[in-house]
DNA sequence: GCAATACTATGACAATTATCAGTTTTGAAA
DNA sequence: TTTCAAAACTGATAATTGTCATAGTATTGC
């Protein structure tokens, strides 16, 4: 079977395009192009315009906005999947956040022809993507909440959960997907030093052990209680 | 004209109904039922499997939810022509968000099978649905980088330039529409007191005045620059 | 292997924001 | 109009978070 066609690849069960039909994924296949992204490479800048989306066959992908002060806050981390980019495509808006790949990555970038003609087309495509943007947009009104409710250390603990629960961990307990210091800190909306210093404490209490930059849950209703504000 | 019929409303031109046809439009303004809501009336509440959506007339609502901290953070402020619910009918989910007037409404309430028959018929409206959730979802990711990245300071003047750009001014040149201290706290996520305290700020440097609580922005460029980080 | 460089870590301090405890003002109901 | 409860406001203080300076630790490329 030849894993380098749509129709065969496992990852569109995740996302919208298992809404299409043959001939709509045929010609999707034949019109992708593959691509390697090492960790630390682009895929797109905020303010560019996208004539295409990706899809995540593997890696991480980090997805950021610059904000005036100069910061860069992450707001979604996109994984195997997932689709990116699609949001601009859709409202043929320039790309509202930047992608860098915060693993090694494997996608399928997609001409947006193939998209938007099949939008127009075939309405249980549209209406699996306007549920798969549902689902989004009731996330990121969570994380509106929680980034204003929640204090830096609460937001610390639920990152790492997010962290296990999303990536899972390797064969030695140590979370799966390794985010730098600075990564953690821009998920979370704080200084880098006020995130050391907090992950520091985590330690300090037995939450958490690390090992160079890789951090594994120790004690995970602990931090769950901590997450909840207990 | 019967301005009752959804066929005659003009704000059916704001919103995805615009993209429904004679007859579905016909459907649904058999099914609707006008409401009228005062202001700090509740008209959903999150949790609440809702059973249509509300499209409003006239009007504004906060949509807010509760954070285990037991503080209320505004999500979003839903005004004419915007249609309230939609999100958790098309995920068939319970609502993530609770609706409360912020000032008297005027409603209509459409039961959600004219919208899930008409988003599996009717591709356009479909696809103009996704157009609207996408810019949902932009203006939320905005929001996330600016609760995350921006001091209270700085949210609460965007609070006041916002206010003034999507509801206007009144004849005295107050904002239009008025929100209690509690509200505008609950809007940029901080303390009600914190809140009071940067609005006695503003109005001390002259870039806003008050009379109840009713305020009007006096120096809207230098508001601006603070909102910008200057 | 070694230097250069980026990342992690910690301390000291400043700025921001929250909390608590009150007073004053406002506006709606009697 | 008076009355009363809710909302707005202020001060004092504590807690949280950011900033800057600096030192240690990995990592990379030569």
């Amino acid at each position: 079977m030849d894993h380098s066609r749509c129709e065969n690849c496992i990852v569109r069960q995740f996302n919208s395009l298992r809404a299409m039909n043959k001939e709509e994924l045929k010609k999707v296949s034949d019109s992708k192009v593959m691509k390697t992204v090492k960790k630390g490479e682009p895929l797109f800048e905020e303010g560019e315009r996208l004539n295409g989306v990706y899809c995540v066959r593997n890696g991480v992908s980090k997805m950021s906005k610059l904000s005036p002060n100069g910061k860069d806050q992450i707001v979604k981390l996109a994984t195997k999947g997932e689709v990116m980019g699609q949001r601009s495509v859709i409202a043929e808006e320039h790309a509202n956040l930047s992608a860098v790949a915060v693993s090694d990555m494997e996608v399928c970038f997609i001409p947006k022809e193939s998209i938007t003609t099949t939008l127009q087309k075939n309405p249980n495509f549209t209406l699996e993507v306007l549920r798969h943007m549902a689902h989004d947009l009731k996330e990121a009104d969570d994380v509106i909440v929680n980034m204003s409710q929640k204090t830096v250390k609460q937001r610390i603990a639920e990152a790492f959960l997010y962290l296990k629960n999303n990536f899972g961990e390797d064969t030695d307990g140590f979370l799966a997907l390794t985010l730098s210091r600075e990564d953690i800190a821009n998920v979370v909306g704080t200084a880098t030093e006020s995130a050391i210093r907090i992950i520091s404490e985590f330690k300090k209490k037995g939450l958490i052990h690390t090992s160079g930059k890789r951090v594994a849950i120790s004690d995970e209703r602990k931090l769950r209680d901590l997450a909840e504000g207990f």
